[in-house]
RNA sequence: GCCGAUGUAGCUCAGCCGGUAGAGCAACUGAUUCGUAAUCAGUAGGUCCGCGGUUCGAUUCCGCGCAUCGGCUCCA
């Protein structure tokens, strides 16, 4: 028989032996590369190392040091753990168990809900099965063969996963390891005995394929790595962010409260949390007026009337509260932009005019389910720094360029990293197709001007246009949305707004809405976790607290306190008769970034001796030497 | 809204099989006058989330509600 050659990994070509399996195949090559390969690559395409070689393919391996093979031991795991669930719960029934960004999970419908301390012998019996070191097996069978094979075992999700695929599907692979088979394309690893560290972390439900109308069902998340090393870290990580969590650090720090008395989803801001606002508020004013914007302010409640026209009534109503004044209904304003458009139509308007820029940070007012509630990020009542943009159709570009420049700008400022992507027409939505393609083009052409790179969000645009969204993630990698420009040519339509053109004529103008944090409540959230509460000097709410060592310096502490909060450093005093290093440690808790010590060298000489937050020694210095840094450090911002 | 878990002092948490509750920190009082992450002692503090039910008796068992947490769905 003749022999097939091979690419190997490195670009050499050998001959094997018709039928060479991958593993064969590298164990005469390199065998210590088998320790850590997961899977292959064939021809570019994924493959098991059980995989049989063809004459001329090109050989590749995914080592589980790879994302890709992680991702498919973690997919292995979460077979593994369906068999044990299998195993202890005869007859649940399995759905889907992919592996996502930080580990796996898996679906499953059973009689009764699985607990938390299921999880262990879960876990336990997951050890078993690895330590049996069963083989992965693929085979492939004709799908109508397959779909009974699992009608037969009792697996209708199965079924219907089979039953969906498209019509050119001919034929499906089934995996099976000790016993346990599940439709899927693979690859898998060669054995469970290849697994070494894996933990499941909590049951959760989910709705069979994401949709609410369906069961729901039961997931399991779990997490796996390549070493147990890995995975402790991965588990010391998530400790670590939860210290990490707002609404911990909120009530640590005094920032903010969620009352059950006053309500579910609405923030009550402490004195210390209000200064961190009217900070990030203040800053948003500046920005704001040296970009042409102008503010203003709208009402809270306007007529049902209005909203009906915009069409909120009819696609956004169950997210908006109605109250009723003297017989008439009012809608609380889930947005800013009515009041906006009324401003723009008070006057006849020019091309000259444009474009306007209308400033608010609006407090707006949304009816959110329950469940979806959390901390700062997702409230029913938030203030949006909310503007609105007229201008011509020439000028779009220009200003969706312009506004994406201000975010980069701004996260710029706050120090985050941020994912941007395009959301495109939703199923419920106003406007005719021709408006929302030359929107969804105009926010692509801007991106493309820009250079920026962004992934699509298909059917997850605004019901009046489509947005740019540009997403920030919290302590545990949770995204949030926070700016967004979406393009708008329905509303102008339905408001009947209007500019004369050079030609003399009536035209209609673009709207843009638009946020740069988004929300301030979510962005003080995603804000506080990214510092971890340790914000930079220009938004720390106390910037330095003054000590004394004794009872003694309290009058030249008083003194000294004026002189700093005179020069606009805020500055509170800890005079309290505690030894200093007890009103460090708390300060240091507080997350305050300089903590001034006064005792007897600093009384004698008339100065301060500051401590950093990271625990450095400035040494003594004068009153006014400290004030000017302060005030030098914060000047970018301010 | 849906699935699951949880709810005890300001905070973090104990509390067995039903017999009306404890610790540490914080607070308050006193002593100490102290130099860079916790001085000592004492005192006070609770509708055990709420409402019903079972029981001689419920923080504990059951039901309903409210809220929080983790997800799903939905969104800034």
């Amino acid at each position: 028989m003749r022999e097939i050659n091979i690419t190997l990994p490195d670009g050499s070509k050998a001959s094997y032996p018709p039928g060479v399996t991958v593993t064969e195949a590298i164990s005469s090559w390199h065998k210590e590369k088998l320790k850590s390969a997961i899977a292959a690559r064939i021809n570019g395409v994924s493959v098991d190392l059980s995989r049989p070689l063809q004459n001329g393919d090109a050989l590749e391996l995914i080592d589980v040091s790879s994302e890709e093979g992680l991702s498919i031991l973690r997919h292995s795991i979460s077979h593994v753990m369906a068999q044990a669930v299998q195993d202890i719960f005869p007859g649940a029934q399995v759905a889907i168990g992919p592996s996502i960004e930080s580990g796996f999970y898996y679906d499953f419908e059973y009689g009764q809900a699985f607990a938390p301390e299921d999880l262990e012998k879960i876990e336990t019996r997951m050890k078993e099965i690895v330590a049996a070191k069963h083989p992965f097996q693929r085979r492939e069978l004709p799908r109508e063969e397959a779909m009974a094979f699992f009608r037969e075992r009792g697996e209708p999700y199965k079924v219907e996963l089979i039953n969906d695929l498209p019509g050119d599907v001919k034929t499906v692979s089934l995996y099976g390891q000790g016993g346990y088979v599940d439709l899927c394309r693979g690859p898998h690893i060669s054995s469970t005995g290849k697994i070494k560290a894996f933990k499941l972390l909590n049951v959760a439900g989910a709705y069979w394929r994401g949709d609410e109308k369906n069961k729901m069902l039961q997931r399991i998340y779990g997490t796996g790595f390549a070493t147990d090393k890995a995975l402790k870290e991965y588990l010391h990580l998530l400790e670590e962010a939860k210290k990490r969590d707002h609404r911990k650090l909120g009530r640590e720090l005094d920032l903010f409260q969620i009352n059950e008395d006053a309500g579910q989803g609405l923030i009550i801001f402490h004195p210390r949390g209000t200064v961190l606002r009217n900070l990030i508020e203040d800053w948003e004013k500046k920005e704001h007026k040296k970009r042409g914007y102008e503010m203003v302010m709208g009402p809270q409640i306007l007529k049902a009337e209005l909203w009906k026209r915009s069409g909120h009534f009819d696609h956004y109503r169950d997210n908006m509260y109605f109250t009723e004044v003297e017989g008439q209904s009012y809608g609380i304003k889930p947005m800013n932009c009515l009041s906006h458009m009324l401003i723009y139509k008070s006057k006849i308007r020019s091309y000259r005019d444009l474009p306007i820029r209308y400033f608010e940070l609006g407090t707006v007012h949304r009816h959110e389910k329950t469940g979806v509630l959390h901390g700062l990020m997702r409230v029913r009542q938030f203030t949006q720094d909310d503007a609105h943009i007229l201008c011509t159709p020439s000028q779009l570009n220009a200003e969706i360029r312009a506004i994406a420049d201000f975010v980069g700008y701004a996260m710029k400022i706050f120090g985050f990293d941020y994912e941007v992507e395009l959301s495109t027409r939703p199923k419920d939505s106003i406007g005719s197709d021709e408006e929302w393609e030359m929107a969804t083009a105009a926010l692509k052409e801007a991106m493309r001007d820009n250079g920026m790179s962004y992934e699509i969000n298909e059917g997850d645009g605004a019901f009046y246009g489509p947005k740019i969204d540009f997403k920030l993630k919290d302590a545990l990698n949770r995204k949030w949305q926070c700016a967004t420009i979406q393009c708008d040519f329905t509303l102008p339509e339905r408001f009947d707004l209007s500019y004369i053109g050079e030609d003399g004529e009536k035209h209609r103008p673009v709207m843009l809405h638009r946020v740069i944090l988004g929300a301030i409540e979510r962005f003080m959230g995603v804000l506080i976790e990214h510092y971890a509460g340790a914000f930079p000097l220009w938004l720390a709410p106390v910037q330095a607290v003054l000590l004394t060592v004794t009872d003694k310096f309290i009058p030249y502490g008083e003194e000294v306190l004026g002189r700093i909060a005179d020069a606009g450093i805020r500055v509170e005093k800890d005079f309290r008769n505690e030894k200093l290093g007890y009103k460090i440690r708390e300060a240091q808790l507080q997350k305050i970034p300089y903590m001034l010590v006064i005792g007897d060298r600093e009384m004698e000489s008339g100065q301060i001796s500051p401590r950093q937050r990271d625990g450095q020694n400035l040494g003594a210095v004068g009153v006014e030497a400290f004030t000017s840094l302060v005030r030098e450090k914060c000047a970018r911002f301010e």
